[in-house]
RNA sequence: GGGCGCGUAGCUCAGUGGGAGAGCGCUCGCUUCACACGCGAGAGGUCGCUGGUUCGAAACCAGCCGUGCCCACCA
């Protein structure tokens, strides 16, 4: 340590993470330390792939736990000495890139149409390259040690390679296919949407009964409806099969109020009898279940509502209005012929666009879908066979059981942000032809050849992130250094919609899983909470509180309020992380300008300094083994623990005068217990412990490539912390006699010792002075005799004693209670009856000794 | 409709069969030469309710009440 440095630390008595942070991040960078060689294999090294932030996004707290969690695992393996790779980049995200740039034309009053697609996708592109980068600079606010020199895209050009060649491959084997069905379509975004991005809300409509007369017949059938405006399309009614009020009209007809057309009348299970009356409109264009009712029956499919969200062409005399135009205009329509029967409110449940937030339509329309029974099977394998392990483990049953009732993926998208899809037409011969390139003409007839219009769903390409970023489909250096990854941590919101595709991609074309461990966190809601969401305003920026209170102090808070189950976000866990910082830099300071002549190294000259050692490795061992089992809140609260409570509070105090003293020894042993709380800390807390780290004598380079402590078990040394601890439970024990008997703090007080010594330390840290006078003793403390003394107030003394006595009471009745037991006597474990027997015994010579 | 959670100190949460814990907040006392983002000492809980299993239950079982999330094509 040269001059200016001791001078920093005589003069820094409070830790400033802000300027710390970008400069240690510099130096990290410049050390190349985040960018390990593509050597090795995936068993010796560690990978992680991060979950690719939307380029559009801004970093959450969602990115800043999952960060959090990944980079300590990431640390904690380079500094094994392992090749540990955070694979990092930026997802594409179709429809929500779009919209910015969309929203960015609408202000200059132009649309995406006015420029054309080329010109449109052109101009996202000078977007991405202006703003694209900010979320990984946020990235780097939060320490996370991303390999940044690997950064990719899942629109550059080796990713769209391994994209369409995806593709062409699900193709060929009959996976993937073009269908006129049903799908979801979101009005918002003007493009179909897959299952995974529709939320269901709940929603209070009016519930219409209408009456449709039966042809020839003097009868109706009443149906009820919460969307009459999609009569117009309606080609049926249906009833129950086993319904007895309609058996007889099955196989007539109904005639379609307003409109006239004839609607034949069909028996269908799916019709709940005891719903309404019974009979149920069927509109195979606009409803889910009507679609299908009308695919087994044959029906004709009609539609009356367009892409836009408002009534089509063939809504006749409501084309153009909005849903509740029509809506209205149809109700009063059949108002005015008396067809409403009945009008009720009714809650349901309805779906959403997730995208846009707009209600989806059902619509029939030409996609590409994906069939994924095939792609499932081995998917589920896997993570039943626990090759792919999921924690915590009741996801992997609603992982399982979601795989096991996959349906077809709808993949096309109605955009211009994307991968387009490679397929072409041939107008001329009406080939079709599915390529990994643009091919030049019709193989067939040689004609010109038109590409798909529509664009991939984004989840498509993030479905092979883990392979595609290391270079598939060639065999590259990474792949084979880096694939499969380690493991993944993620929220459950993204459980289907991706990481269950990686598994399924993983093993279709790498032919590996893509992890082996699957860590689902929890939920950081609002303060109050609600989810925190942009549009509710609930949002909590992580950037401001890395402002605010630095970067480990948001990871530290992270960490610790993380679990299992979903938390409120907490500022004094926050907080709590900062302060931790706090008193890290000031514990070192205090320990480094007294002993930075030493060389480290564990020394133990007396029993605290093995009982210190003997907690640091226990410490260790219990850390390291909770970060590597993902419990990461006990993890840093137990390092909190030790470092606050047993170094800080006791062994520091303690050993102050021997270290003030130039006592070698324990400014060794203090070297040797900082290096490894350091280390310990560093995957959780990076910045301070890399910051504190460059004034350690033992330094050898940055603390980011340092070992990694391995606990040493032969320094643990259980009659060690009996002995200091029974010494600070005494210690205790005086301190609050004293504060109680109204002593002033700064006041020595006689005392003598009778039996066991305790620990030197003792008589120092409670202020008692054991080498008495000959005064009369007025209190016993365990061994420890309170003598009169001037300073005592003897009101306040026996005030305090008789407190005393009335918790021996209570205690030795407790005792006696539960040994007259006689159950309990008989039945509970030797031991356990064993050790009640002891306490019982040493409050009554306690009790007996005060009375 | 199905599934999964949660209900413990004023607040946010740990604790899964042998005497109720942490952080924050609160009270009292400390300008103790690392740190007031600090030090010391305290107060504060019939562990949602009711039954059951057990010598012993916050923990295990059943029911109830409250609350959150996920999945699902009943108009």
């Amino acid at each position: 340590m040269d001059a200016a440095q001791r001078k920093k630390l005589e003069e820094t008595t409070r830790y400033d993470p802000t300027e710390v942070e970008a400069r240690i991040f510099g130096e990290w960078m410049e050390g190349g330390y985040f960018h390990p060689e593509a050597e090795g294999t995936p068993e010796e090294n560690f990978s992680v792939a991060i979950p690719p932030p939307n380029v559009t996004g801004a970093l959450h707290m969602g990115h800043a736990l999952n960060g959090s969690m990944q980079d300590a695992l990431v640390r904690l393996n380079r500094m094994r000495g392992r090749n540990a790779l955070w694979i990092l980049g930026t997802d594409h995200a179709g429809i929500a890139t779009q919209a910015v740039v969309e929203k960015e034309l609408k202000k200059e009053g132009k649309s995406r149409h006015d420029l054309g697609r080329e010109a449109f996708v052109e101009r996202v592109w000078e977007w991405k390259a202006e703003y694209g980068s900010r979320i990984v600079e946020q990235y780097k606010r939060l320490g996370a040690s991303c390999d940044y020199e690997r950064e990719r895209f899942t629109l550059d050009e080796g990713y769209v390679r391994a994209v369409y060649r995806v593709f062409k491959q699900l193709f060929d084997k009959g996976y993937i296919y073009r269908d006129n069905y049903m799908v979801n379509w979101d009005p918002g975004s003007r493009s179909a949407i897959s299952d995974l991005e529709v939320e269901n809300r709940e929603v209070e409509d009016v519930l219409f009964s209408i009456d449709y007369p039966v042809e020839d017949s003097d009868r109706v059938l009443t149906v009820a409806t919460v969307r009459p405006e999609t009569m117009l399309a309606d080609t049926a009614v249906a009833v129950n099969p086993d319904d007895e009020r309609y058996r007889d009209l099955v196989g007539r007809h109904c005639v379609l109020p307003l409109v006239g057309r004839r609607l034949p009348i069909i028996a269908d299970e799916h019709v709940d009898p005891e719903f309404g009356t019974g009979a149920l409109k069927i509109t195979p264009g606009h409803d889910v279940n009507d679609f299908e009712i009308g695919r087994k029956h044959g029906l004709e499919e009609l539609g009356v509502i367009g892409p836009d969200g408002r009534m089509s062409e063939e809504a006749g005399e409501y084309a153009g209005m909005t849903i509740a135009e029509a809506q209205e205009a149809i109700v009063a329509a059949l108002r005015a012929e008396g067809r409403i029967r009945a009008e009720e409110p009714y809650t349901h449940s309805v779906p959403f666009s997730h995208r846009s937030g707009e209600r989806i339509e059902p619509l029939i329309s030409l996609q590409w879908f994906c069939r994924m029974d095939e792609l499932a099977r081995p998917a589920i394998e896997v993570v039943e066979r626990d090759e792919v392990r999921i924690t915590p483990p009741q996801w992997k049953r609603v992982y399982l059981d979601w795989m096991r009732e996959i349906r077809p993926w709808c993949i096309s998208r109605q955009l211009w942000w994307g991968h387009r899809i490679p397929v072409w037409y041939c107008d001329e011969c009406e080939e079709t032809i599915v390529a990994e390139s643009e091919p030049e003409r019709c193989g067939a007839c040689g004609g010109e050849l038109r590409q798909e219009e529509d664009v991939l769903d984004t989840w498509f390409s993030s479905a092979i992130w883990p392979f595609a970023t290391l270079g598939w489909p060639d065999d590259t250096p990474e792949l084979r250094a880096f694939y499969p990854t380690s493991f993944l941590t993620t929220a459950r919101e993204i459980l289907f919609l991706w990481v269950a595709r990686m598994i399924m991609t993983g093993l279709e074309f790498p032919g590996a899983i893509p992890f082996r461990d699957v860590y689902v966190h929890s939920v950081i809601q609002a303060r109050d909470g609600r989810r925190m969401s942009k549009s509710l305003g609930t949002g909590i920026d992580p950037l401001e509180e890395i402002d605010v209170h630095g970067a480990d102090a948001l990871r530290f808070g992270l960490l610790a309020m993380s679990s299992t189950q979903d938390v409120r976000f907490s500022d004094a866990k926050v907080q709590q992380g900062r302060d931790l910082a706090n008193k890290l830099w000031n514990a070192s300071r205090l320990i480094l300008l007294n002993a930075a002549d030493a060389e480290p190294a564990a020394r133990p000259t007396c029993v605290e300094d093995r009982w210190i050692l003997s907690r640091l490795e226990r410490t260790v061992a219990s850390v390291t083994e909770k970060l590597e089992t993902y419990d990461f809140a006990h993890a840093v609260q137990e390092a909190y623990s030790f470092f606050w409570r047993d170094l800080c509070d006791w062994y520091l105090e303690i050993v102050k005068p021997r270290l003030y003293d130039g006592e070698e020894e324990v400014a060794a042993t203090l070297l040797y217990a900082l290096e490894r709380v350091l280390a310990l800390l560093h995957p959780t807390m990076p910045f301070v412990t890399e910051e504190i780290w460059s004034f350690h004598p033992g330094r050898d380079g940055h603390l980011a490539v340092h070992g990694f402590p391995v606990a040493d078990e032969s320094l643990v040394d259980p009659d060690a912390e009996e002995d200091v601890e029974g010494g600070i439970r005494l210690t205790q024990r005086l301190r609050a006699w004293r504060d109680l008997a109204g002593v002033p703090a700064a006041a020595t007080l006689p005392a003598v010792v009778d039996g066991v010594e305790p620990p030197s330390f003792v008589s120092r840290l409670s202020r008692f002075d054991f080498n008495g006078t000959d005064a009369a003793p007025v209190a016993s403390i365990g061994p420890v005799r309170v003598l009169e003394s001037d300073q005592l107030d003897a009101d306040a003394v026996a005030a305090r004693l008789e407190k005393r006595r009335e918790e021996l009471r209570a205690e030795v009745e407790r005792g006696e209670r539960k040994l007259s037991n006689e159950g309990f006597v008989a039945k509970a474990p030797a031991e356990v009856v064993e050790e009640e027997r002891g306490k019982l015994e040493r409050y009554r010579n306690e009790l007996a000794e005060l009375s």
